[in-house]
DNA sequence: GACAAAATAGAACGATCGTTCTATTTTGTC
DNA sequence: GACAAAATAGAACGATCGTTCTATTTTGTC
């Protein structure tokens, strides 16, 4: 790895952090290169515009997210296990040390929905891709008659994925303390309902 | 009402509308100033500080909310047909011409979560009023017995609450043309399993 | 260690930010 | 219509924004 990725890594590490917490639109250049003991003109040098950077601090955080929630959850056994899998990773996800604001797909989607451009069109392809591994995770379940056969994965998922995103919510903005297990008791709400 | 009211109002709603889009940290006097054609220091002198005209957009917005959503609702009749009209009338609340970029409270939500300070500390009490009128609304069902006596409330306003944010998300972001129907179905489904 | 290439720094750009100050205009009352 | 009060405008502030340019330093290769 030569300096410069290692310096182009080091900033994404950075500015996910922050973004994390002030949002994409949040990131400054000027305070990234302060935190980071280097000049503006250094840093913006590796990604050339704002734009480019946020797309990366992006890109970034879908790697990540693959290494933590969607990978291991590969690694499950098919079916019923692999879509628990699936939910206990995003919770490993959404607090971790590396994202002190929570999710930053979340965080992101309030802030970019209405403002057209690259950056809202890969969080919309984004989401789509996670919605389409939880709702393929759900057909694998019902093949493998862990869930009933007139599940309709696609609702399966979109209400999966609202459990999470109300997580989100009531434990970032509210800090409820019994937002989690709330969470949890949804979700088995959902898988008991799924077996029909 | 006095002239300095009548621009304090139009300005507020138009940056209402704006903050809507564009967040309530993307609100900017000079650009809002330019909109209504009058000097940023004429602006200004409405409400002293950036922060404190954020506070009364969202004043603006919880008027506007009480009036659309919650009274209506009361004039209900009480038990379920109130609980099914809080629900009916936050779509046309976040629907509504004057909020471009959908549900202002939702939007600040991810927004101020990791912000410290009046903005945040104003919006929490928001959203706990809102799920407690929920909850009291769900309480009196249960009193009517149009709901089943060991249905928890704060339960019931949570789930209630997950099916709007799920809206929201996949209404705003990913633009599902389905999106309604599938809230309005999980409601269906909350009411059901609320029956007993 | 010479040397080209890659990485970084420094200074400056025009634009915009929120805010302050003073001057001017408009409003409402007698 | 005179007159004080209220509302608005204008100019300027220091700070920060993203970006561009040129100069310097550091890296990696022979």
């Amino acid at each position: 790895m030569s300096k410069g990725e290692d310096t182009r890594g080091a900033i994404l590490e950075t500015a996910l952090s922050s973004a994390s917490t002030l949002g994409l639109s949040g990131l400054s250049i000027g305070e990234l290169a302060r935190e980071l003991q280097m000049s503006k003109s250094g840093l913006f040098a590796h990604f050339d515009s704002k734009e480019h950077l946020q797309l990366e601090v992006l890109r970034t955080a879908v790697g990540q997210f693959i290494d933590t929630v969607i990978s291991p959850a590969l690694r499950q056994q098919r079916g019923e296990p692999r879509v628990r899998a699936l939910f206990e990773n995003w919770f490993a996800w959404a607090t971790r040390k590396s994202l002190p604001g929570g999710c930053l797909f979340i965080s992101s989607a309030s802030e970019f929905d209405d403002q057209p451009g690259a950056i809202r069109d890969y969080l919309v392809a984004t989401q789509r891709d996670w919605l389409s591994v939880v709702r393929h995770a759900v057909s694998i379940a019902v093949e493998e008659r862990h869930f009933r056969s007139d599940l309709d994965p696609d609702q399966f998922a979109h209400d999966f994925y609202s459990i999470l995103l109300a997580y989100h919510h009531f434990s970032r903005l509210l800090e409820s303390p019994d937002a989690q297990e709330r969470a949890l008791r949804s979700f088995e709400q959902l898988i008991g309902s799924a077996r029909g």
